[in-house]
DNA sequence: AAGTCGACTTGCACTCAATATT
DNA sequence: AATATTGAGTGCAAGTCGACTT
């Protein structure tokens, strides 16, 4: 790997993009060195000491196969002939991309994990049920069958087999190709690593950075640092590879024509497809695109039928119902755009239910050794400190400070508890941890009635009729008091958050439906509003901070939330199509006379390259983090040539760590908003998220620096996904899936921490591959015997095994050697995702239609990669053409 | 133009239950 | 059956960004 190459491409201007045909990526220079995001990658800790890092080295062939593959497959699941145009456009496109890429993959073909797993799971039979049974509402109901039948889909013969089946008629064609060779290979061997690769940088522009991985790798890195990797995201790519395939345009362009027509099933089409038109771009690039491609008629039909019968049911289940009705109700306005004002025509609910009041232990605790008896309000604040005896945050001095001042308030001056330092609240702790205990040692029906007790309380508040449709509430419980876990080092931190009441609470409800009950005999609501431009049920201030609001909102799979997801993701697509002009238009800037034409330039370009977050400005007392418009001339740091390390404190007091390789004109600019300014300072003086966004809006409707995370995770998706994935079994594509997800990771900078078990159950597994190697040897021995005739040797506990012919043993060789590959790839993989949080940007980021797609298109059953959760939160995205690119 | 308010999205971690493993 | 792992679900903190004020 280490010869990434990298297209460097020139640079690139508006024109490429628009021009959808042409395609330069490719020039396949090479890069420099730095390119080989790989390098950084490995470099990174992770790969030290792996052994086989390397899997994923091999590349495809060459891009054309396996873009072609695609597109063949998606005529095939339906329509061929259609598509076979659009086929070839793609095609070249994507050999374009190939070429350069280096992919990752797993190749290995063990990965496994899931394969064969049972279908849909009796949870969500039961739940259906149950939900049902609750719900008078029949939309509910419905939804849930529909996911239910999503899940079942895979297992339900016939019919129901899946998309996959179907697809398989078609499919052949492909499977031709051979994958197989990847799975053979995980020869560990290489250096490279892995996830690094950027087929893309390749890009246009050139420069393309490295990306260092962020994560804890920071030592490590550093001292590779040097080497640059490219860049996460490969800007240009996007050009590039938008115009040779035009697919996307067009693609969109058809199926939301295709939509609408069609049915009028769907949602209300006509809303949306006014906003679409409206957005999407200009009209005349579209035509230019459209008419590359030929998608649009196909499409629809194949829609249709294609959908497999999970989806497809799901589909038509969410359609009767009236799941969409509400869509069309509310859009039906102003459809999508006008977001600015009515949510909502009806609005009832059930308010909040607060937690119970605080109920006594009279467990003393210590002062000075001697127990102090303490109020119940005093108890209640002392049993939330001494609870947290073993995190971190009692560790902290601001913590322990601020927990101090509030409880010291509440025990009066003139207390015998005079300093927290005397205090001991072990007896609390242990109390507590008894509790706990014996909480877990009660049987399973006790148990199982503890929580339908608490159900039954709370069922009533789970639901919300909005439009006339039930809907599912978020969080319907108040926050109980505790003691305030700001994340970082935030200067709130151990306050206690106080206990909130009823008078404390806002209630929205519509006009005409019943005013909540109030939970808290003779207490009441603090306002009862009817304002149906907001989407909150309720909120209450912040304790902590009370210019702030906690509010209620409805569930993640409700209409109201998902027609917005839509929007959003709607709305980075439409970047697509201007995105060439946008980088077009900064790269002219990076040389702007104009200091802040200049510095909103270069802000663009690091939110555009990076994904870095907006930054807003911050309070004193909040965490002292930054995004890209905060950050301080400290945060980044020039190394010669044209080099830039970041490092700075990003949301939620996450690290980010990243060295990137950069256009000269970037990186002198850069140097230029430093100089005479102290580590302190800020490095875009000139700029705030206000202004940046106030420019990006002149750019594109709706633009803001948000979006363009969102765009660049769903295009890395997208190109990963089509470029990557092979013919194979099920797990191998599972791994691609992966793959494509954690690389989204890595450029949003999504990080867990490493789970305290990690490297107990990384030397667990070092152990059983020696195991298993052990036993390799053995049967080999016994091997040779077998074929001279003698008996196998005995074994360890001196017991004589059984004598097996060479035939049998040459088998149990070749299983264990791919238990073997298996493990150590499951090994691999574990290690490289002990820090990255693959969940955060399949919920937030990644565009649901471009993962429906691909299920359909490669026979992957969605439930593979959505949980229960996000199916009904991306219902409204499973009706997606297969051939949908984002 | 800066500051504040208000609404809504994004993000990590923790809890607990479902599973896998021993 | 007991225990370890995984992962869904929940909790709530911390961002983004538009609108309104001053």
């Amino acid at each position: 790997m280490m010869a990434v190459q990298t297209s460097t491409k020139l640079n690139l201007c508006e024109d490429e993009d628009d021009e959808p045909l042409v395609f330069k990526r490719y020039s396949t220079k090479s890069k420099p060195n730095q390119l080989n995001a790989e390098a950084n990658k490995l470099s990174a800790e992770r790969q030290v000491g792996q052994p086989g890092k390397q899997l994923s080295e091999h590349r495809y062939s060459n891009g054309l196969n396996s873009s072609v593959q695609k597109v063949k497959m998606v005529p095939s699941t339906k329509s061929p002939p259609v598509k076979s145009p659009l086929a070839s456009p793609k095609a070249s496109t994507s050999s374009a991309g190939a070429s350069p890429v280096s992919n990752s993959k797993a190749s290995t073909s063990s990965r496994a994990s899931p394969v064969s797993k049972s279908p849909p799971s009796t949870t969500l039979d039961d739940q259906s049920k149950r939900l049902s049974e609750q719900n008078k509402s029949t939309t509910i109901k419905e939804e849930i069958n529909s996911i239910e039948h999503l899940a079942q889909g895979n297992s339900d013969s016939e019919d129901e087999k899946p998309i996959g089946a179907r697809l398989g008629k078609v499919k052949p064609s492909e499977d031709s190709d051979d994958d197989k060779p990847l799975s053979s290979r995980i020869a560990p061997k290489s250096k490279v690593g892995t996830s690094g690769s950027w087929p893309y940088d390749s890009n246009e522009r050139k420069p393309v950075v490295s990306k260092v991985q962020k994560n804890g790798s920071s030592t490590i890195d550093k001292g590779k640092a040097s080497s640059v990797v490219s860049s996460k995201r490969p800007l240009d790519k996007v050009n590039s590879s938008e115009n040779s395939s035009a697919k996307r345009p067009k693609v969109s362009d058809s199926s939301t024509s295709a939509k609408n027509k069609q049915a009028s099933a769907k949602k209300e089409p006509k809303e949306e497809d006014d906003d679409d038109d409206d957005d999407f771009v200009p009209i005349s690039q579209r035509s230019k695109k459209v008419t590359s491609d030929s998608k649009p008629s196909l499409t629809k039909q194949t829609v249709t039928k294609v959908g497999s019968s999970s989806i497809t049911k799901t589909i038509k289940k969410g359609q009767k119902a009236s799941k969409f009705s509400k869509y069309s109700k509310s859009t039906t306005k102003p459809p999508g755009s006008n977001d600015g004002q009515i949510k909502w025509t009806t609005l009832k609910h059930n308010g909040v239910i607060f937690p119970p009041p605080y109920n006594p232990h009279g467990v003393k605790m210590l002062y000075n050794g001697k127990p102090v008896t303490l109020t119940p309000e005093q108890e209640e604040v002392a049993t939330m400190y001494a609870v947290m005896k073993d995190t971190d945050y009692v560790q902290k001095e601001t913590f322990r400070n601020n927990f101090w001042a509030d409880w010291h308030k509440l025990l009066g001056k003139n207390h015998v508890i005079q300093k927290l330092d005397a205090c001991d609240f072990t007896p609390i702790y242990d109390w507590y941890q008894n509790e706990k205990e014996k909480k877990k040692q009660m049987s399973t029906e006790e148990k199982k009635a503890l929580k339908e007790e608490k159900l039954k309380q709370e069922e009533k508040y789970m639901w919300a009729e909005v439009d006339g449709d039930k809907e599912k509430v978020g969080n319907f419980r108040v926050e109980p008091p505790g003691l305030f876990r700001g994340r970082g080092e935030h200067p709130k931190s151990g306050k206690l958050k106080r206990r909130i009441r009823p008078s404390d609470v806002t209630i929205n409800i519509g006009k005409d439906a019943p005013i909540p009950e109030c939970p808290i005999p003779g207490e009441s609501w603090k306002e009862v509003r009817h304002d149906n431009t907001v989407t909150w049920l309720a909120f209450w201030n912040d304790p902590i901070n009370q210019k702030e609001f906690k509010y209620v909102f409805l569930a993640p799979s409700s209409s109201l939330k998902g027609k917005s997801d839509e929007l959003k993701y709607d709305k980075a697509r439409r970047l697509t199509d201007c995105i060439g002009k946008i980088r077009a238009s900064y790269t002219k800037d990076f040389t702007s006379k104009d200091v802040s034409k200049r510095q909103i330039a270069v802000a663009t370009y690091l939110i555009d390259k990076l994904a870095l977050r907006a930054g807003n400005e911050k309070d004193d007392d909040e965490a002292d983090t930054v995004g890209c418009c905060t950050l301080k001339v400290e945060n980044v740091k020039a190394i010669p040539p044209n080099s830039l390390e970041f490092n700075f404190l990003g949301k939620d007091s996450i690290r980010y760590e990243n060295t990137v390789e950069v256009e000269i004109p970037v990186y002198k600019a850069i140097m230029q908003f430093q100089s005479g300014k102290s580590g302190s300072d800020d490095l875009f003086d000139l700029l705030d998220t206000s202004r940046l966004n106030a420019h990006l809006k002149e750019k594109m409707d709706g633009l803001t620096a948000k979006v363009f995370r969102t765009y660049n995770a769903s295009v890395t998706l997208d190109n990963i996904l089509n470029k990557e994935t092979k013919d194979g079994d099920l797990s191998e594509k599972l791994v691609v899936y992966q793959h494509a997800n954690k690389e989204v990771a890595i450029i949003c900078n999504h990080q867990r921490t490493v789970s305290k078990s990690h490297s107990a159950q990384m030397s667990k597994l070092t152990e059983k591959i020696a195991e298993l190697q052990g036993n390799l040897k053995e049967l080999k021995v016994d091997l040779d015997r077998a074929k001279k005739g003698k008996p196998p040797l005995k074994d360890a506990d001196g017991k004589q095994k059984k004598n097996l012919t060479p035939e049998a043993l040459e088998r149990k060789i070749a299983q264990t050697n791919a238990k073997i590959e298996k493990m150590e790839l499951d090994m691999r993989i574990k290690e490289d995702l002990k820090t990255v949080a693959l969940g955060t940007s399949k919920i937030n980021y990644l565009d649901p239609r471009i993962t429906v797609a691909w299920c359909k298109r490669h026979e992957v059953p969605i439930e593979k990669i959505f949980n229960k959760s996000l199916l009904a939160k991306f219902s409204w995205a499973m009706r997606v053409e297969p051939d949908f690119r984002f």
